[in-house]
RNA sequence: GUCCCCUUCGUCUAGAGGCCUAGGACUCCGCCCUUUCACGGCGGCAACAGGGGUUCGAAUCCCCUAGGGGACGCCA
């Protein structure tokens, strides 16, 4: 008997649309479709702290707008749902369960204290930082006695001691990784949710997921979920993981490196379908080498052997080329239609009113007032910055400051805005004023522009961050040893948030 | 630091031992088209990371080195 194709796509709703979940999605759709099999989109909100509805809306509407559809998701149900999660929760404790009963897993009470203290001290002994077993050989009576006092603790898996996994990739064929190289991970946090591994590896097997296709940045965990299957006694899926999407400097795509929003891309004015296009692009190539292809072609010649290795670069000209290509295919007629769908509705143009209106004589006023938020911002020199009457050294520093404050925040409503510069200002001795004036420059290129909250809003995370890096590099940039002085501040106003950056789809 | 993955023009890639004097695309440059700009057409610059093997023959297979990246969370 054949097994079904099934892929999936598992985003964790914690952030705006990556287009490396949309690049995830689309080689899994397309993998299902070449094969006759059906794709799910499985949401995975166990981190309660930062998933939030919002996201999970924002992700599925920019899914449907590039026009990658699933046959089974939260939204249009399916044979194995709930689809989302956090519905699931009963599933995951009765798995952890039988784990536990079968000495697959064990209970654990260290505090987050000792365990970064043990990390500390393997990584200082050179060896790889990992849980150390502590509570692994509790007696039963002890762990049932600090159970029943409600001692928070957490469920591990165990590993094995000695040998290696092999992961079998679809692509890079078998991987070898040593088991004592592996982490006994925890599978229930203390808030008695379910970790990734966990959650991930029981859903693939109750969603009869046949090929685990995800990013290269899972391989690492992979033995932890063929653990799992073997624990549990399930067939294992097929893995491929596909490469991962880079920054111009190689390294992972990020937010504070590049645009990384599908929203972003679809304000900026590019075409789903090139969009798409694009993204069929990194890491693949058609058999006869066309690269302008609509998606039906795409899943109609999909081939997984054709996916090449190497860390796919996210070249924006290159898109911008193939956005060209779209938009000049476009009939005259299909063209207006684009561009109102894109601006000229009631969903795009009733934010930019109430800004507008009160400052306006005629209609017309609109284009000019707006254009700013809608295309790119007019040449940001240097010599733009004069009108702050500030030196460029001064307005660097400041702009630096609030770069690093943006990059922390998750809330980008206006009133968090207002909080953030508004404590960042005091933080820094000025009046809110002193700090705003290079910020309007930086985003609007002039120094009279609509009320800068509101045009952050309306710009969103990505194109602020993105005009903020143009801004800082019109004035020269940051000297690496700057930088360090800047940063040594910084540290000293508040928190230096080095926090992680929400990736791609799982 | 430890483990894992990767390595063809600046970038995306073709290439599965001889078809490779390494092809296409983006970018850049030149020419043509054109009232301007753009589009389009034509042409040009530009790469097999390095070193060892295997083989009659290697971009393609193996090993080593180097470089890049990822993972090392009660985040996914």
């Amino acid at each position: 008997m054949t097994q079904r194709i099934r892929t999936r796509v598992a985003p964790s709703p914690t952030g705006d649309p990556h287009v490396g979940t949309a690049y995830v999605a689309l080689f899994n759709l397309a993998f299902a479709r070449a094969n006759g099999g059906e794709f799910v989109l499985r949401i995975e909100d166990t981190d309660r702290q930062r998933s939030t509805t919002e996201s999970e809306r924002a992700i599925v509407r920019a899914l449907h707008w590039l026009g990658l559809n699933w046959d089974e998701g939260p939204d249009v149900g399916g044979p194995f749902g709930p689809y989302r999660q956090s519905e699931r929760g009963a599933r995951y404790t009765e798995a952890a369960d039988e784990l536990l009963a079968d000495g697959h897993a064990f209970r654990c009470f260290c505090t987050p204290e000792r365990l970064d203290e043990v990390r500390r001290a393997q990584q200082q002994a050179k060896e790889t930082p990992r849980y150390d077993g502590h509570c692994s050989t509790l007696s039963a009576g002890e762990v049932e006695r600090r159970v029943a006092a409600g001692e928070p603790h957490v469920v591990r898996m165990r590993v094995p001691e000695e040998g290696a996994c092999v992961v079998d990739d679809l692509l890079r064929g078998p991987i070898e990784i040593a088991w004592d190289q592996v982490d006994m991970q925890v599978l229930l946090k203390s808030d008695g949710m379910p970790t990734y591994h966990l959650a991930n590896v029981v859903d693939d097997h109750d969603m009869a997921i046949s090929h685990v296709i995800r990013g290269e940045e899972w391989i690492n965990s992979a033995p932890k979920h063929l653990l799992l299957y073997r624990y549990f006694g399930w067939d294992e899926p097929a893995f491929a993981h596909l490469p991962l999407l880079r920054n111009p400097d190689k390294s992972k795509l990020s937010k504070r490196k590049n645009p990384t929003s599908v929203e972003f891309y679809r304000r900026m004015g590019y075409l789903p379908e090139a969009l798409l296009n694009f993204l069929g692009l990194m890491g693949y190539s058609m058999a006869d080498g066309r690269e302008a292809f609509d998606l039906q072609t795409f899943l109609d010649e999909f081939d997984l052997e054709r996916i090449s290795l190497g860390a796919p670069v996210f070249d924006q000209e290159k898109l911008s080329w193939l956005n060209g290509q779209w938009l000049r295919g476009l009939s005259d007629k299909g063209f207006a239609a684009r561009v109102q769908e894109w601006l000229l509705n009631e969903d795009r143009l009733l934010p930019l009113v109430p800004l507008v209106k009160e400052r306006t004589e005629r209609l017309s006023d609109l284009i000019g007032m707006t254009d700013y938020l809608l295309g790119e911002p007019p040449n940001i020199s240097a010599d733009a910055f004069a009108v702050t009457g500030l030196e460029a050294e001064v307005i660097l520093e400041r702009l630096q400051y609030v770069v690093w404050r943006l990059d922390a925040l998750t809330d980008w409503s206006r009133d968090a805005l207002v909080a953030e510069h508004t404590r960042l200002a005091n933080e820094l001795g000025l009046k809110i004023r002193e700090l705003l004036a290079p910020l309007f420059v930086a985003l609007s290129g002039r120094a009279v522009s609509l009320p800068l909250y509101d045009s952050m809003v309306q710009l969103g995370p990505d194109l602020t961050r993105a005009r903020l890096r143009r801004a800082l590099l019109a004035l020269g940039g940051v000297s690496k040893k700057q930088a360090k002085r800047l940063e040594k501040r910084y540290r000293e106003l508040g928190r230096m948030d080095a926090g992680g950056e929400e990736g791609a789809a799982g």
